[in-house]
DNA sequence: TTTTAGCAGCCAGAGACTTGGAGTGCTAAT
DNA sequence: ATTAGCACTCCAAGTCTCTGGCTGCTAAAA
């Protein structure tokens, strides 16, 4: 274990090349921070610090820049001591989003833009899937006679809509009578619940085929628009960090990005946890590609389905900042 | 006026520098093209080409490379030499989008990638803006005395919806009778006429506030969504390519990029221009930020509210390659 | 045992210098 | 108009040197 003042040299080595981004000596240690010994204790300090793999030289007499194993001891801690839980973002973030509009697209654009602008880093805000929501209200609304439109209000206030196209003939009184018979089993329903009626097939009603090719699109639709969109913002805040200077460092990370599939794995964990905010360090990321940067993720909305709100940025982040950005936007967005 | 031979040599420059990403000498030129002439001719013909503001030397004693107005003739004479018409590409992107999605969104998403993947280069897809765009079918869905939804299905299928909140109860019968008034004087119309229908204002029914607050909201709706989504793909590529290894060269391309309403403006003259792909050679381009890269882009569907469809790449990008790809893909979503 | 001062050693990074090679411009001959 | 030949130029890469910042060690002090 480490002894209390080893606790606070690291700690100080840590903010200190947070704001610096160069390795950092003992002097510096000494001059800006009070640790009240001298320069060659905290060598020691140091030293064994670096015994312990928290710290690293980039070569011989340099100075020593954390590792991902120090990150993670000075996380934890900032864990553990409980930060202020009302935090000046809340308010800020919550006045800023009540401006929002009535779509929730646009509320998870505004959120990622205000993320962006809080911690200096890249983030990415997923909509929940639809699977677990609750339907509100079903549509069909006659096009042609031989196409329709579903139209599916979530609890949420999504919207989603899918055009179907029939092979007959089918007039708009017969499609009035296929959304209420729809409507009755679905509204205050999920996904879940009327894919399990679904199987079950036993009602007389839904042996119909119009019925049954409409119960087919919604549910194609509401699995489909998986996630919903993500929304990536901040990029170039990303460009402006030394570590990213040579945009070869940047390829294997705007290519998760930009890969919707690959990018929804790197919230696995996040969504499994149950804590309020997950982070990790380097190397700790499932993708190699992201071993060069931190991801702090949350999830908001519960179970399956839930929606992501995370930040990416060089391991070198402010992480006591956007941790709390992170959690101030997981409750605005809770809250919705 | 170029002779012929000059102006071979400068195509021969351009195509070797467009592969090799350094500068050319007359030795290249004549080893690998066969322009029939000793390299002191070739010389001859670069010093005369570097005085008419074709080519430029980084610095004495290196190769030469183009300039923004090399380029420039470059392209001219290549969209005057009629590019075949049917081309591999239509086939491809064609056969692409076949399985394409009943989604708008997901169509032009795709034709992003595809334009991505065809010339190794970023593109940018726009929706169509809706102004312009007939209405097909107009609902007003009942979701508790307060609040409906409105639900707008356009001619080109994109369908669109939103809320709305009323001050007092509005019974699901009242919405139904003015989902017919609205109907009777939308559908077939547009947001143009509608908003002159609007402003006359003569007609007796459109007096009652709900109407009123009801139309008021669908307009916003319709201008809002001002050319929908956009869809960005092929950071990636861009990333990889030479002129962009120090990443502060990215810095304002990426700018541009995450700020919709700047990006929009780009492709301002694409928009008036009835050519069928307008080529922006980096300094060309009216924003500043784009002086490193050139813009091919074309619009598709027509008038005000036309989509984009765009490439972005270095000044040294294959052009050729580049106007066919965004002429199919432009092709392609017209057809849809 | 812990802390401190002092000192020798180490090494990356910046600057100066050298060299090799690719490429030009010029001139004179074809 | 074209070509061969030659002198000249300049970058890029390599080598060398110097310097500043930092370490680790040792011996003394607390």
């Amino acid at each position: 274990m480490l002894s209390d003042r080893r606790q606070r040299v690291l700690g100080a080595l840590i903010e200190e090349y947070i704001s610096r981004a160069m390795p950092v000596g003992s002097r510096t240690l000494t001059e800006r921070y009070h640790l009240g010994v001298s320069p060659a204790t905290v060598r020691n300090d140091l030293s064994a610090l670096e015994d312990a793999g928290y710290i690293a030289q980039p070569h011989t007499s340099a100075g020593r820049i954390p590792t991902d194993a120090g990150y993670r001891a000075f996380v934890d801690d900032l864990l553990a001591s409980d930060m202020v839980a009302e935090d000046v973002f809340d308010r800020d973030m919550v006045a800023e989003l009540r401006r929002s509009a009535t779509e929730l697209d646009e509320l998870l654009e505004r959120t990622s833009a205000v993320l962006t602008r809080l911690t200096d880093c890249l983030s990415v805000v997923i909509a929940p899937s639809l699977i677990t929501g609750q339907i509100r209200q079903l549509s069909l609304i006659s096009l042609t006679n031989h196409q329709a439109l579903i139209v599916i209000v979530m609890e949420s206030g999504r919207v989603l809509n899918r055009q179907v196209s029939f092979d007959g003939e089918v007039s708009p009184e017969e499609l009035a009578s296929v959304q209420n018979l729809l409507s009755r089993v679905f509204i205050g329903n999920s996904l879940a619940e009327i894919k399990a009626a679904y199987d079950k097939k036993t009602d007389e009603a839904f042996r119909s085929p119009l019925v049954r090719l409409i119960l087919e699109e919604i549910i194609v639709c509401l699995s489909e628009s998986n996630g919903g969109r993500s929304h990536r913002l901040g990029m170039s805040s990303l460009l402006q960090q030394p570590e990213f200077s040579s945009s070869r460092s940047l390829l294997p990370i705007m290519q998760v990005l930009e890969d919707d599939t690959v990018l929804l794995h790197v919230f696995d964990d996040a969504m499994e946890s149950d804590a309020d905010c997950v982070v990790r360090i380097g190397t700790e990321n499932a993708s190699e590609s992201l071993a060069g940067v931190s991801v702090v993720a949350g999830q908001y909305g519960r179970g399956e389905g839930a929606g992501i709100v995370a930040v990416i940025g060089p391991t070198r982040m402010n992480y006591s900042r956007v941790i709390r950005a992170v959690r101030a936007a997981r409750r605005a967005l809770q809250d919705e």
